[in-house]
DNA sequence: CCATGTGAACAAATTCACAGCA
DNA sequence: TGCTGTGAATTTGTTCACATGG
């Protein structure tokens, strides 16, 4: 039977992030050749506690063996078969601006799960321009473009003042999930999983720290 | 008397951010016109409850008025001036790749609060182009320009294999907390703020809601 | 032995319920 | 009466301590 409608349960943002995080340094060791790890020596690398380590993953099974560790390799592949990272996910971004533009190069990039297939303008200006290896095409054209390349996740940069009107022709359009980063609180679809990115945000909270280190 | 010293405690990361996103909001209602608003009112906003919200506002002391809300520029003003946003903190942007570039202009635009005021790159192709109003300087010379400007916060945004011998240089260089981009975990400076940005980790956790909601 | 996996203890964050003041 | 401010209860997240098995 197939673990994923087993393990697809509420696993919090928190433990999601984490293991994203695990991931990375998991690829990066294998890359360098390396086949075992423990939970303390992740613990070690993120300063995080042992235990929590092995309860988050935990959370997909028990697969690490007992006096040795984990094996790398089938520690990957299941967590990234419980994340959903084995398929791929096809992705589209909307606002060719500066940010959208390094943004697409930078998402679509070598990827085997993600995917950037197509990218949105509704500048006339900026319709037919090439960025990577694909062709801006005109923000009306969303719901054809959504239905023919099987985009799941819709990437917003697009200004402000834009980006509820431009959230909700995704939404419309057939896409199942936004990545945000205008500078707004979206009113969301309920059900319909979003993330926003709020580089400001990031900014103040860092202004805080400074505020209470000096005192 | 200064609040700051009495309120520069530790505030939670989760708490500072949703006090930056009622900020945002706040300055919003300000702009169209609106003097007072109700726990409730931004509750219903921002899918949270009441409770949280007066909490949140109460880690830095009492400003609502029973039976009436909170007046929305005395709110404005008491939670910029804890969070340290009254003062103006100089950033710089090292590596001025496309993403690098996109932020400089993104960061920096119009702003009191965070300013942008240099841009470094060690590509000597790179050195001497414009971004924006500012000249790229290399980043050699990040000592120097840390002092002579008063940087206080340094924008990684240099590839991953970089990343740590610029995190490094820019914490020797003087620069108070870093806002990193670079995919990869930083062995970060004991009691120096510092936060990370991950797209990769924010499309790992929408592919994982999309597999639950499918089951 | 050694490191995993996990129930029980603890801590943090949020909600509840209501007292207190305009 | 209406909405803030807050202790108490609850839920959520993390650590501890140890039983389990390679």
């Amino acid at each position: 039977m197939s673990e994923r409608e087993i393990y697809a349960l509420d696993v919090s943002s928190l433990i999601l992030n984490r293991l994203s995080l695990y991931l990375r340094c998991l690829r990066a060791l294998q890359e360098e050749g390396i086949h075992r790890v423990s939970s303390q020596q992740l613990a070690d690398q993120f300063q995080l506690s042992a235990p929590l380590i092995r309860k988050d993953f935990a959370q997909f099974g028990e697969f690490g063996i007992r006096g040795t560790g984990y094996d790398i390799g089938h520690l990957i592949e299941r967590l990234q078969s419980a994340l959903g990272l084995d398929q791929q996910h096809p992705l589209l971004v909307v606002g060719m601006g500066r940010l959208g533009t390094a943004l697409a190069r930078y998402l679509g990039f070598n990827d085997a799960t993600f995917r950037v297939v197509a990218v949105l303008d509704n500048d006339p200006a900026k319709v037919g321009q090439e960025v990577g290896d694909l062709t801006i095409r005109h923000t009306e054209e969303i719901e054809e473009i959504v239905r023919e390349l099987g985009v799941e996740i819709g990437v917003l940069t697009v200004p402000a003042d834009a980006a509820q009107a431009v959230y909700d022709g995704l939404v419309d359009a057939g896409v199942q999930a936004v990545l945000n980063f205008a500078p707004v609180r979206l009113q969301l679809r309920p059900g319909l999983p979003s993330k926003s990115v709020d580089f400001r945000t990031h900014l103040e909270e860092l202004a805080y720290l400074l505020l209470s280190k000096e005192g």
